[in-house]
DNA sequence: CGGAGTCTTGAGCCCGATCAACCGTGGTGG
DNA sequence: CCACCACGGTTGATCGGGCTCAAGACTCCG
């Protein structure tokens, strides 16, 4: 552990999500927090069907969860961004039923083992925060689902793009208007339940159409207003209830 | 309220999911029973967007959770049986992303309102089963998600069918090989997100196939072995890990 | 310079969507 | 009692969005 970063110091705090963590709270979980785990693009950080690992909290960069069949096809559930919690159902349940990989290069928080109960009886509010996470992760689910379910192509990809986009945006990640988007086509090929070579081609539609401008690991130029009438996207309310 | 079942006489403690509930526990839900509300097939029990409700437990019957876009495409998110929760996500944000909608006649279980709150500061116990049912409704929705996103028309209906026929018959609603069978060929085609007609032809080539027999609202002669083959199906474990 | 990973393009086909009837059954009201 | 209708299921014909197979291009890297 060269340099942990303090949770005092914790970039992520910043988010208004975190806006109501009490000086207490920061404390347990300062000396609760057990690792500072990094890891290079591509990495595995949950395998499916591993049992019970850690508690993790995404501190940077971009990973996915995702399934596969024994053949190998692979659909992904949801794409992780700082502040996201990792490893929840795998703490909750014997093993996990995915698993998780990096995108990018990834420094995660690591819980210490077997501590979760002992949220549950001494920080209530840190426990809401599980439950709100997790309830808020079952949500992006939900989206992805629709859309996989009953949008078109053209649909899914709008709906993906400005998704991101705006996810990306609230945490500051995007810069003059561009962001650095880690996601292959066959990535965006097993989000949207699509094939590879048809997201090519429905990529290419929507770039000649001016929509957005995804290439080399960049996407910008992204018409908000014309990408939301075409996918319908609708915003949601992040905000946390207060107490 | 003619004869509210008592908490301490609920036909779910039975079940092994619901094991470790305490006395002190039991008697924090009955005081906070607010009350029993019975609801004929078809009724909408939440609405998209609404804010929110009270938080609810499906005593009896099956429901389902879903979302539909402007023109009227639907998405069934998952399928509600007796023991899940009613309202979770529109209790912790301020309204619901998806619609409920009751199958079959159904009785619930209302708490009072804003005491969720409550529940994390005084029974962590609870708070924690919350959070658990919660994440396995998740859990649920991944599955449906593969489903959907890399399974074909027939690999989709065989998992369904084995997935609900398992449920229902942990839940003790399996008679002499036979189970009460409340969805139509509409929403199965909206659960898989097939269309309609196609459904149908495909549940007539396993019929034919005598994978199982589905008709007049009843499911019987499950062929669970065929059935797992064609489908992939992995039992998953539902224990609860012990604090 | 070769190889791995990613992206692109073409051709052909098929799974599943769409459109349009039609059937059977149970409820309802004149 | 019957005409009517709503609802769920069934069937046929046709279409098309997206899949599959196959090859080639570009980039980065050792």
């Amino acid at each position: 552990l060269p340099h942990p970063t303090s949770c005092f110091a914790c970039p992520l705090r910043a988010l208004p999500v975190f806006d109501s963590i009490t000086p207490e709270e920061l404390a347990f979980i300062q000396e609760h927090k057990a690792a500072e785990i990094t890891l290079r693009p591509g990495s595995p950080i949950l395998h499916e069907g591993q049992e019970a690992e850690r508690l993790y909290t995404l501190l940077f960069g971009w990973a996915f969860r995702f399934k596969t069949l024994p053949d190998g096809r692979r659909q992904i559930l949801n794409i992780l961004m700082p502040g996201d919690l990792v490893g929840l159902q795998a703490k909750l349940f014997k093993e996990a039923s995915h698993g998780i990989e990096s995108l990018t290069a990834v420094t995660l928080c690591a819980f210490a083992r077997k501590r979760t109960w002992e949220v549950f009886r001494n920080f209530p509010a840190l426990a809401f925060d599980l439950t709100w996470l997790g309830a808020r992760e079952e949500r992006l689910v939900d989206d992805v689902l629709l859309s996989v379910g009953r949008r078109s192509a053209a649909e899914r990809l709008s709906m993906l793009v400005l998704h991101l986009w705006y996810r990306a945006r609230g945490l500051g990640m995007v810069q003059d208007g561009a962001l650095v988007f880690p996601l292959t086509q066959a990535h965006i090929a097993d989000t949207l339940g699509l094939s590879y070579v048809h997201t090519n081609r429905t990529l290419q539609e929507l770039r000649r159409q001016r929509l957005f401008d995804l290439s080399n690991g960049l996407l910008a130029g992204v018409d908000e207003t014309r990408l939301r009438a075409l996918s319908g996207y609708e915003v949601v309310e992040e905000l946390r209830p207060l107490f």
